[in-house]
DNA sequence: GCGGCATGTGACCGACGGGTCACGTTCTGA
DNA sequence: TCAGAACGTGACCCGTCGGTCACATGCCGC
């Protein structure tokens, strides 16, 4: 199990690549894309600026990309995974559902800055005047959409949800959880008390929405 | 019904301050707060880039927070009226919050470019490193969250909605409106078809959410 | 050892934009 | 009519930062 097709140079290069990411997503997170400086990037990353360019030859704009893509691949590959490993009919539908989203909770509490950055920057990025980086942001959004839009389909096909536009429905519960970190995450947001917890905040989201997705609310 | 305390002076001069503050929002919605330049905002409202000093001495920080100051006020003031206009128990609350959601989505749609400048810059603000607009920030949210979850706290203690954190629930509810706008905004967002409606907005959101808050959910 | 390639580096460049200020113009009140 | 206050202006200043490049360093095959 080692990574054969990859020489030593091979891998050093990708490690490096790798530093820079976490070193550029750490600081983006915290100063924002604009705030932050490639100086302080590549000190971070234990470099010279000028590294960063041999890596990443776009230079700023294609470092943040790159930390576009990975977060939205790690999201779309959680929910496919998830709703794959799911045997049709063998739980409650609000429970299959009950845990994603804590899931997904959990999996955005792991990668705080990942989260701090995608909210401080991808809004922006995709309501301003650039299309370029509209289409781009927007293509992203569209995979997670339709990733989680597929199972709930499927739920309203086997009667158990009511029937609604699917994609709208991934669109708000994607918003909700969304929403549920904005409310408790304790970087920013002045002295809430409460810190992100995936179970809690599932309950809380799936007790809203779905006693009324469900047909047969009680 | 005139506006007697005011000399024309001082009239004139409101009127310079609001259209600065007019050009300002326009600039700052499409470019960004970061992105948008002072020349620009002079330009628009046709002063030189130095006038703008005499109305706003703190500069282009102090612009930006005087628009965050009305919009966050704006939201205020509708919450408040519209529930003080309503007499206990004369409607179904589930109605009741149909038509604020209806009117709230409404309230930013006759004001796009206010609400292009909240979602690009009020989330990465909230959590940027400058504790001072953090604050700040928190402040104007807790406002509004307030002005709303009184009426959904009371509704709970009539009976009429499930026993939960009331201040949480109005978070919720207030991110789902943002979704909603978010969804269905022409600007950005790539193709999507459909353009914001506010009867049809508050119409899911309130079967999403409502039919699980009522109680009586049938 | 040696030639050459890959890679790291940080001083430097140029543009950009927020903020200033000395000057010209307009308004006001006596 | 006039003195002086209020106001508008945009050329200019200056710090900042993304991006570049000439050079240094180390690594490889021979």
């Amino acid at each position: 199990m080692e990574t054969p097709a990859l020489t030593r140079r091979d891998r050093e290069r990708l490690a490096r690549r790798r530093a820079i990411l976490d070193a550029a997503l750490s600081t983006f997170a915290a100063k924002g894309y604009e705030g932050a400086t490639l100086n302080e990037v590549a000190e971070r990353a234990e470099f010279g600026k000028g590294t960063l360019y041999n890596y990443f030859p776009g230079g700023k704009e294609e470092i943040l990309f790159a930390l576009f893509d990975e977060v939205y691949d790690g999201v779309v590959d959680l929910t496919n995974d998830y709703f794959a490993g799911e045997e049709e009919g063998e739980r409650a539908t609000r429970d299959v559902f009950r845990d994603f989203i804590a899931r997904m909770i959990g999996h955005f509490v792991d990668r705080l800055p990942m989260f701090l950055l995608l909210i401080k920057e991808a809004h922006r990025m995709a309501f301003d005047e650039e299309a370029k980086n509209v289409s781009y942001l927007f293509a992203h959004r569209e995979r997670v959409a339709e990733a989680l839009s597929k199972p709930i389909q499927a739920a309203m096909d086997r009667g158990e949800l009511k029937p609604m536009d699917a994609h709208a429905v991934a669109q708000l519960m994607m918003g909700n959880v969304h929403g549920y970190l904005m409310y408790t995450c304790p970087t920013g947001c002045g002295g809430r008390a409460s810190s992100p917890d995936p179970e809690q905040g599932a309950d809380f989201i799936t007790t809203i929405l779905f006693d009324g997705l469900l047909i047969d609310a009680q």
